[in-house]
DNA sequence: TTTGGCCATGATAGCGCTGACATGGCACCG
DNA sequence: CGGTGCCATGTCAGCGCTATCATGGCCAAA
């Protein structure tokens, strides 16, 4: 006989006779309380003390075609951004028997398809994917994925199943708004990686100076190169040596703007006075830095907790109503925009939603 | 008859009758194909092809009572040091047949316990575990994983099987040395979270200054807060405020030595002529800087890619010969500890091995 | 009392795959 | 020409769990 593969744990059949129950008995009364009389069910949870039995997932997900993987695919480890996402989600995980399994598609709608077809292939209990810029074989992917899936970090009109996020451009146009307000009039875009994101802020950029006249498009300084504090430094340094004129700049995240205050403090360029900087997410550094940078306070932790609270509803069968939240996102207005002749009392947290 | 769990994906089984062989066969085939002749090879091969087979996961792991999941526990997912790790053991892993199952300890090693105990019982093909500081217990699970274990980010000399990383001890002596060697006399600690690697940078920090004498305790300062930007900010001005002499500080990572850098911009003090600060761990910002900033530079990145590495050997029953994998770390001399009356040509970058 | 229905529990049969052993064909040997 | 050993392939029996249906006891309604 081919010996007990289970490396000496015990396994149900053994909590079974311990109890003196039968083994589809242990296994309702672990998954399913209220089905086993209480004095079963105490002995059993007895016995599954005393032999410390740890059920096997992979038996059981066979057995019943289910698991309790969630799977989360995000498109960067290094980015800040989707450590607080991870963490939101992780946190709403806790205690949970759900576990996650992550996946890096490193930007690449590409990799994300594949990812998400090895995903698939084990069944996870719902999926939770960053981003609504799938490849079409992607989306149908997702769409045939029989669990719940929650797209966020982004908003759009046709979610695949649920969605939760906010709206890139609304935030691009917000920012942009801010500055001219301040008194800017010269306002340089500094971007890097490009993703569809990306591209969404620069959008409400375009849209909030087109409206006002003072679109450029000599100030958009981009680069497919991936982010970084070095890059905002360069960034600004090529738009400068190209608009020397430039009076302020929306930089796409928050790295690129600390950049950008550092070569501003090396070509001794007063800011706000002299240039305007403003950033995207606001990471905690922006509130420290000096001077402070202004920069747009994303819900990423939320996000991550909402995104499973919903993907955990649908699960259970109560799919929300709202299949689309909008989280909304938050100007954090520092001293960075606040340029000398315009500072005036402004509310420093000003809330906006996909309006 | 009970109907088919797989939801209409085809089974081995199916493949197996396309492609006119028995089922085994296409295991075979598909797990050690030199067992299979070439012709039945292609045969099955095309069947897989024609009817998109994927095998599933549970029913291998639970036939075979083998996973291909690697588990990692790392301490933290929003810091970045960490990120990088992951990457390295994720872009080890991209080909393989392997997956990461990922979990987060906060820093805390009864979480990292629990997480052990849950991950082993999905017995991992091996395991990554971020420190040596698990509790007995932990330490217990591990030595009783049956499954390789690699021990990384820090080193000791009783490692539960491997262990890839560097000495804290020794890299915080290193930057400490330097600062004396810069000119400094009256030197700094700043410390965020003090975890167990942190307190062994703090001791480096006082033997070096033991050695010149100058060790002074009152010049620790340190918080059980987590590390951020704004912590180092108030953890200088709070040093300042008790020992206003201090001339530079050892900050335990760069968000601490950003933060301080930031403190002294605002109050307008000198760096590095009236302050030297030093950072640890060289996130890509430290060059950035203005002024740059010193920082010792980790091999997170290799860490994570020689710990899959190691496993993968030990997987493979290939165990390597060196247990105990010292990457060393390198000091990056830059701008913020160049005091102007030590300036003298430096490497720029000096390789320390656990001397 | 009978009957029907419900509830708690059990017996059985797989889920899709692989380990162990069996089989049959073929090359090579004396 | 029988024997030997090896190789490719197959048969069979589970891995540990749960879906499904069966069973038997109990209570309420008739």
């Amino acid at each position: 006989m081919r010996k007990r593969r289970s490396g000496g744990r015990p396994t149900i059949a053994d909590v079974a006779k311990r109890a003196g129950v039968s083994s589809i008995t242990v296994s309702r009364a672990l998954r399913d309380p209220e089905r086993v009389s209480p004095q079963l069910r105490q002995q059993i949870e007895e016995a599954v003390r005393e032999l410390e039995y740890v059920p096997d997932q992979h038996a059981r997900a066979l057995a019943s075609a289910r698991t309790d993987v969630i799977g989360v695919i995000i498109p960067s480890f290094t980015n800040n951004v989707f450590a607080d996402v991870l963490r939101g989600i992780y946190d709403g995980l806790a205690q949970t028997p759900y576990q996650v399994q992550l996946g890096n598609s490193r930007y690449s709608p590409i990799e994300e398809e594949r990812l998400l077809a090895t995903f698939l292939s084990q069944r996870p209990a719902a999926l939770i994917v960053a981003g609504i810029d799938q490849t079409e074989r992607g989306r149908a992917l997702l769409a045939a994925a029989g669990c719940p899936v929650v797209q966020v970090m982004d908003l759009g009109d046709d979610p695949v199943d649920m969605m939760v996020g906010f709206s890139h451009k609304a935030s691009g146009h917000a920012v942009t708004s801010h500055l001219l307000e301040a008194g800017y009039r010269r306002i340089g875009f500094l971007g890097a990686r490009m993703d569809p994101r990306t591209q969404r802020r620069l959008e409400g950029y375009r849209a909030a100076l087109a409206e006002a006249g003072l679109y450029d498009p000599a100030r958009i300084t981009t680069t497919p190169a991936s982010s970084s504090v070095s890059l905002g430094r360069d960034l600004l340094r090529d738009l400068l040596a190209r608009m020397p004129d430039t009076d302020a700049v929306f930089c796409n995240n928050d790295d690129l703007a600390l950049g950008a205050l550092f070569e501003c403090q090396r070509a001794l360029l007063a800011v706000p006075a002299s240039m305007g900087i403003a950033g995207f997410n606001d990471l905690e550094m922006m509130a420290a830095a000096c001077p402070s940078l202004t920069s747009v306070r994303t819900p990423r932790y939320e996000i991550g907790s909402r995104a499973v609270q919903m993907a955990r509803a649908a699960i259970a069968g109560r799919r929300p109503a709202e299949r689309v939240v909008d989280t909304g996102f938050a100007l954090q207005i520092r001293e960075s925009t606040k340029r000398p002749e315009t500072v005036r009392p402004q509310p420093m947290g000003v809330l906006y939603n996909n309006a």
